[in-house]
DNA sequence: TATTTTCTACTACAATAGTAGTAGAAAGGT
DNA sequence: ACCTTTCTACTACTATTGTAGTAGAAAATA
C-alpha cells in the first residue's frame, strides 16, 4: 500500500520525529512551537491515527512512556507532497518557478545546482541511447 | 479576508472557471475527465460552498441554469498552495528542486528561465541600493 | 508506602470535505 | 397545453481532521 495521505498536523507530528528520531507524546507536543500547541490528548490521538496508518510504530517503551518513530522517510512523504502540488499545475512549472523566484524562496545556487544536476542527466541519457 | 483554503475538489472545481470563463454547473460537471466525475449534485454543492467562501459568484442566468465565475484569481490560489508547501519545507528548496529535477517536471528551460529572472532581480537590487 | 504525577487507552464531539438524494420550479419540446 | 428534461434549493449522511476529556494503570517521589 503507498504510503497514505498525511494531513497538516499529521505532518508536523512527523516532522518531530524525522528530525529527533524516536520521540514520546510529550515530546513530540514540545516540539511545537509555544503559544501555539494542542493538548496533549491532542497530540496523542494524531500519533495513535498515525500508528492505525502504519506510518509510525511504537519503537521502545521508557518507563511508562512510549517511544514512536517513524516509518516512512521524510523522503517519501516530502515526494508525495510535491506530486500533489504538481497535479494542481498540470506539470506547468513556470508559475511555481516563477513565484519562487519572486519571493526570494529560491537563490541562484539552488538554481545552479539544479541546473548541473540537469545536464548530468541529459550526458547520462545521451551516452545511454544509441 | 484572505483568500480560505481552498480543498482538492474545490481546486478542480475553480481550476474549470479559471480556464473557461462563467460557467453553469453542468459544464463544470463535464470538464471532469470521464470516468471520475462526481454526480451532479456533488458539484452543486461543492459551488454553492465556494459561493458561500466567496471566491465565485453567479454571473448571469442562461435559462434557467446559473452561469458561476471565479472573483479570486488563479495566481493568488496558486500562490497560496506554494506558500503552504513552502511551510513544509521551511524555506529548504532544494530537495523540492531535486525531486522536479529527478522525475523530469523541470526542464532546462524552465530553470534557465527562472536564472534569468534571479539576475534581474539581482541587478535591480544593487542599482536601487547606494 | 501513601500521594502525586504522568501515561495510556478510550470516548466524544465539532468542523470540513466529499458525496448524493429529493421536491418542486422553470424551460423546452411536441 | 402537456409531458419531459434540467435546474435550483435543501437536506442528509459519511469520512477525515482537529480537538480534547475521562478513567484507570504505572511510575515517580515524598
Amino acid at each position: 500500500m503507498a504510503l497514505p495521505r498525511l494531513s497538516r498536523l499529521e505532518l508536523q507530528i512527523m516532522e518531530a520525529l524525522w528530525t529527533h528520531g524516536a520521540l514520546s507524546v510529550r515530546e513530540v507536543l514540545e516540539h511545537f512551537p509555544a503559544g501555539k500547541r494542542p493538548a496533549y490528548t491532542t497530540v496523542q490521538t494524531m500519533i495513535y491515527r498515525l500508528e492505525a496508518k502504519k506510518v509510525l510504530r511504537r519503537a521502545k517503551k521508557i518507563g511508562n512512556a512510549h517511544l514512536f518513530e517513524a516509518t516512512v522517510s521524510r523522503n517519501a512523504a516530502q515526494r508525495r507532497l510535491i506530486d500533489e502540488l504538481l497535479g494542481f499545475f498540470g506539470g506547468q512549472m513556470q508559475p511555481v518557478m516563477a513565484h519562487l523566484v519572486e519571493t526570494g524562496k529560491l537563490t541562484l545556487e539552488d538554481v545552479q545546482e539544479a541546473e548541473k544536476r540537469l545536464r548530468e542527466l541529459a550526458d547520462k541519457k545521451k551516452g545511454a541511447k544509441k
